[in-house]
DNA sequence: TCTGGGGTCCTAGGACCC
DNA sequence: TCTGGGGTCCTAGGACCC
């Protein structure tokens, strides 16, 4: 059986985490620069703030609600992400962790009682260690597994397990499912859906092959198979990243080649970074820059460039050189920009990375001081060795107005208890 | 004034190879 | 009138997920 497990509002759980007095009070978290609602408590929820609410578009309704904002604190919500994985894996190894805060499990139980023994145990043992609530749904395949946990989710007073184990249940609960609430159809699959007057996931299922296959592709095919209890979505232990992104929005607009280049520089060492963390090189980078889109009295440019590296490589140098290469090919003068990007295509194992022919990169050099660098910034903080292109002097600062302190991660911000 | 960030998979078309 | 068959790689775009 698959079993798909699901942090309840997991970035508000978090900030709720060590500070008890928000129990029963609305939260909301925020993306980066304090832009959108990103993350919302129950309470939260129910006072009608939607996912996406632009900050400045709510500060009336935020304020005069008294709901607690907190700015994104990704540093806590992965540490502790790491800690909710690392409970599930003890109890059972064979889990694909799906997201920060889903995984699912393949789990060798097949009998209904043991199962929610499992699955209450799995609740239990998660709620003691971090203090985060999980859902928890069990099924024959993964897209039925997401419908089981959607299920137990709305348990509210009872343990949030659930579990579909037999297909006359199969076909009424599908009966239920409105075709935008299925796993794999998003907005545009189920306005076509509706249109042909298919309504609920049952319908979907009862579809031909062909004709799913002509207008959802054969994701949308093996999405139907694996509704009818034939697991065809496949379960993937842990896989390395097959492309690494890092972009942002700048706080202000930004009009210089350096302001940008700057950014750029840092976006590519981050890149370089999470590669070497997963053993990884990229042999090929994009950049893109971009205006506000949202400011119609401002010119709008958008452009993006590919740019291949001599050979796989995951060093800051390099990355940061040819990212810069790249912005140089896009970057126009006269331009607001508000956003900027970096994104690794085309990446490899290290171990088989194909260097060039006339290789005459510092591979081994850099590799050295990739890992004296990680090892000192890993010791005294992540920016303690920064490339001389990125902001030495530290002037970037995203708006984090509402931050909550790295509870977990940072030794000063650990809380003291007077006894 | 202020509007996030990071992923996956598939398809189609163009340019190329033998 | 009729014009093979089997590939690769790259780019762009569209759909989806959290």
């Amino acid at each position: 059986m698959i079993g798909l497990f699901d942090c309840n509002n997991f970035y508000a759980s978090c900030e709720r985490i060590f500070r008890p007095d928000m129990e029963g009070k609305p939260i909301v978290v925020l993306s980066n620069n304090d832009g959108c609602v990103i993350a919302r408590s129950n309470e939260a929820k129910a006072l009608g703030i939607p996912m996406g609410a632009p900050m400045f578009k709510y500060k009336d309704i935020i304020q005069e609600n008294n709901i607690n904002v907190f700015s994104a604190n990704f540093t806590l919500y992965g540490d502790i992400s790491n800690r909710v994985m690392s409970i599930a894996s003890e109890m059972e190894p064979n889990i694909e962790i799906y997201s920060i805060d889903e995984a699912f499990m393949n789990v060798k139980i097949n009998n209904d009682d043991k199962l929610f023994e499992f699955g209450e145990k799995l609740y239990k043992e998660i709620k003691k260690a971090t203090g985060i609530t999980v859902s928890i749904g069990f099924a024959p395949s993964k897209s039925l597994a997401k419908v089981a946990n959607k299920i137990a989710k709305k348990n509210k007073e009872k343990i949030p397990v659930f579990i579909i184990n037999d297909d006359k249940q199969r076909e009424d609960i599908l009966k239920n499912v409105v075709v935008e609430d299925i796993w794999g159809i998003g907005r545009q699959y189920a306005k076509k859906l509706r249109n042909i007057g298919i309504d609920k996931a049952y319908d979907f299922t009862q579809l031909g092959d062909a004709y799913v296959k002509k207008e959802f592709s054969v994701v949308g095919l093996r999405l139907k198979n694996d509704l009818l209890g034939k697991p065809t979505i496949k379960f993937e232990d842990i896989k390395k990243k097959n492309n690494i992104t890092v972009t942002r929005t700048f706080d202000k607009n930004y009009k210089t080649f350096e302001e940008v280049r700057e950014r750029v520089a840092s976006f590519a060492s981050s890149i370089a970074y999470k590669l070497r963390k997963q053993n990884s090189c990229t042999g090929s980078l994009i950049v893109f820059v971009m205006t506000n889109r949202f400011r119609n009295d401002l010119k709008q440019y958008y452009n993006s460039a590919y740019i291949q590296l001599p050979e796989p490589s995951n060093s800051n140098f390099t990355l940061a050189e040819y990212a810069e290469r790249a912005l140089k090919s896009i970057f126009r003068e006269g331009y607001y920009y508000k956003r900027a990007g970096v994104l690794a295509c085309n990446i490899c194992d290290t171990a088989v990375a194909q260097t060039a022919l006339f290789h005459q990169n510092n591979y081994v050099q850099d590799t050295k001081a990739m890992d004296a660098i990680d090892l000192i910034n890993r010791k005294f903080g992540r920016h303690t060795i920064v490339l001389a292109s990125q902001d030495i002097d530290r002037e970037w600062k995203m708006n984090q107005e509402f931050l909550s302190p790295k509870y977990t991660t940072n030794i000063d911000d650990i809380i003291k208890v007077k006894i």
